[in-house]
DNA sequence: CGGTATCCAGTCCGATACTG
DNA sequence: CAGTATCGGACTGGATACCG
């Protein structure tokens, strides 16, 4: 081969899979639950901006990926916990990685969109 | 403090930001511009699936964030190249390590995914 | 070659109302 | 408490045509 190969290191498959688990919501609420189990209410209070209908599009979908456990406790009136699951768990390492990325970039980020908007004149 | 604080890992500005850095297609096009500079056409083609306008989008959001530099190459006809930025690099490896998570854990997802679709009755 | 402009269909998301 | 159902508006993404 003379030229380099350019083969997608990733199929879409891997593209959907990261797009749901990286997913705007996904990431705050793994990393909520990697903290500890939480109730729905309770998560939704603690992530500004999240609707209900949002957080149920969520949880069902990093359920269904193996993310996340529901376990529903039998109380009255009934409550649903959720926790996170040994596949979500792989994932922390990363989803912290992440967010002290963002953390530490955020401020340069910022000088780097004013210049650009600046710029584009 | 008898309660945990609860309080957000990351506001609305770091939940954009990782949104904008790590969406569908930035990932890819990081990933490939991370080996070395390339042309427009030359990123449309090593990424099946992608459109013109996604390109375009993706770029100018990744140039605006400071993570790729677009360099107008003087040719005939006029080129232009797209290259990582200083800032670009503090990325690669997460990207890597998130490429690796996907595909490692893919086939675990699908299993989960089964089991859940076959669970709802 | 590397875009921009426009249109248009599909999707997402919030608000609201209702349920076991 | 923890959802489901539904509806309208915003936003997204593809197809197409054209430009420097």
């Amino acid at each position: 081969m003379k030229e380099t190969a350019d083969q997608a290191r990733l199929g879409p498959e891997h593209r959907e899979l990261l797009g749901q688990v990286l997913d705007k919501w996904s990431l705050e609420v793994l990393d909520r639950l990697c903290e500890r189990p939480r109730r729905f209410n309770e998560l939704r209070k603690a992530i500004p901006g999240l609707t209900q209908k949002s957080l149920t599009t969520t949880l069902r979908r990093l359920e269904r990926n193996g993310m996340v456990e529901r376990v529903v406790v039998s109380t009255r009136p009934v409550g649903v916990e959720y926790r996170i699951a040994r596949l979500g768990k792989t994932l922390q390492d990363l989803i912290d990685a992440l967010l002290s990325w963002s953390a530490t970039h955020l401020p340069e980020v910022e000088r780097a969109r004013e210049r650009f908007d600046a710029a584009e004149s």
